[in-house]
DNA sequence: TCGAAACGGGTACAAATGTAGTCGATTCCA
DNA sequence: TGGAATCGACTACATTTGTACCCGTTTCGA
């Protein structure tokens, strides 16, 4: 748990830590090239970007030669995880599910992340089981509910 | 088309815009309270960021009496969808299955929302029984890669 | 009816971020 | 071995974002 609370990443550092995951280990160049071609970005730019990552904890450096390897030194899916999580914490419920869907839908995903899916939502489906059941459950449209966590609003 | 491209939401903004769709419809006064106690924030912070969501277009405003009432112009699950789209867009493979496992873990769904997802992974695993025949799917190389994110379903 | 309180809008300004030039040191190739 | 190519650090500056004051207007209590 040591790299977990590291400091938000910006758009910019986002974008060149994605290259970053994607190379898994590069110098300065390769990470500079592809950040060109994707973003027209000139190469100071994507070393300033890069050395903020450095300072923030998100890249390893390992001196070779003149200059370093840049590795991640943290997963893309834990940041992605604290990102995302970010977004979603305290939103509305509701809101959430179809973007799971939507993810579902276009991630690239093997048989066994498929599995596991499964098993999770099994999962759930028990949890749910229990709880009050009396109700005809006619699902919730979209606008009708708001009472959340924050109750007071007339 | 019309309101979707809307420009991004910076983190202040997402989270006034949480509180709007938490509160579906509410006055100034009434945002202004949950942002100040949950953020710590003025009021008159609070509303210049609800000036700027309207502006951006996130909020759209009814006069009411001396003031307005703000309500989201557009749905929080399509704003989210965006958001994550961006973070997730041309990550390297195989990070984003986690962050679905632990999105679907932690968020409170409906038995329909389950069912939903239930269908959609059995339609992807049919999928991946039948990989079509045209794409060699390369190993990921630095570059070129560009292919986007329209993974085709049927 | 008058003035205090509240409201929203404009304006202001500091911090963060995006973007890139420059520079001395190092490395590599002819 | 000398010079071109790189490298990373430092610096610079425009834009965006975060944060809030002030002010004219509306509302409401006395």
């Amino acid at each position: 748990m040591t790299d977990d609370s590291l400091p938000p990443l910006s758009k910019a550092e986002w974008i060149v830590m994605k290259i970053v995951w994607q190379l898994q280990k590069a110098v300065a160049r390769e990470v500079s090239a592809v950040a060109a071609e994707e973003n027209g970005w000139s190469s100071a730019t994507v070393k300033t970007l890069l050395r903020r990552l450095v300072q923030k904890g998100y890249v390893h450096t390992t001196p070779v030669g003149n200059g370093f390897v840049y590795r991640p030194a943290q997963s893309a899916s834990k940041s992605l995880r604290t990102a995302v999580e970010g977004l979603v914490g305290g939103i509305v419920e509701g809101a959430t599910a179809p973007v799971i869907a939507h993810l579902v839908r276009n991630t690239q995903l093997t048989s066994a992340d498929l599995d596991e899916l499964q098993a999770l939502i099994d999962e759930k489906k028990q949890t749910l089981e229990k709880p009050q059941v009396s109700t005809p459950s006619k699902r919730v449209s979209p606008k009708s509910n708001s009472s959340g966590k924050r109750g007071f609003q007339s």
